[in-house]
DNA sequence: GCCAACGTTGGC
DNA sequence: GCCAACGTTGGC
């Protein structure tokens, strides 16, 4: 089993979209970047990931999901309408792959970046490097239980 | 809305 | 293969 965080505008997604989907379950479409594409590739069914709201006020990590499904052909790729086309992928070579995630739990308090800045033993996540992008990062075992704990926490 | 930090593209 | 120009992300 491993861990990741993973990153949605909360104006497009939120974990609240999450929870009300059907099954509370989304493909996580739309990841365009290598590294991240990645990380997604080598997740496993199980896997949980730490939900991030980026673009929010204030961003902050908000709750959990879990791999339901490995990678596959992100189709959203292909299509020309969609947002998230790439004329370079082909049903041959579709380039970009997507997990499917359901919902576990939103957090009974969000937890901002701020917050997480100030924790000690979460100074070497990924998320929190300076000028990191990814929208998918791995998040080690620890760290997700430190922050699970610092949700169910008073603050 | 600004802009720093990245990633990507394309001319050479 | 270098690197300038451009596009994107995302905190502030």
């Amino acid at each position: 089993m491993h861990y990741w965080l993973i990153k949605s505008e909360p104006s497009s997604f939120s974990i609240e979209d999450l929870a009300a989907a059907p099954k509370k379950t989304t493909c996580w479409d739309g990841v365009r970047n290598y590294q991240a594409r990645n990380f997604m590739k080598s997740m496993q069914k199980g896997d949980r990931c730490i939900f991030y709201h980026s673009n929010a006020e204030p961003p902050a990590a908000v709750g959990i999901a879990e791999v339901v499904k490995e990678a596959y052909p992100d189709h959203t790729a292909l299509d020309p309408n969609d947002h998230h086309y790439d004329p370079k992928a082909t049903p041959e070579k579709p380039i970009w792959e997507m997990v499917d995630v359901k919902f576990v739990a939103a957090f009974p308090r969000a937890i901002s970046l701020e917050e997480l800045r100030g924790v000690k033993a979460l100074s070497g996540m990924e998320l929190l490097r300076k000028g990191s992008r990814l929208s998918v990062t791995p998040v080690t075992a620890a760290e997700f239980r430190t922050i699970e704990k610092l949700a169910a926490k008073k603050s």
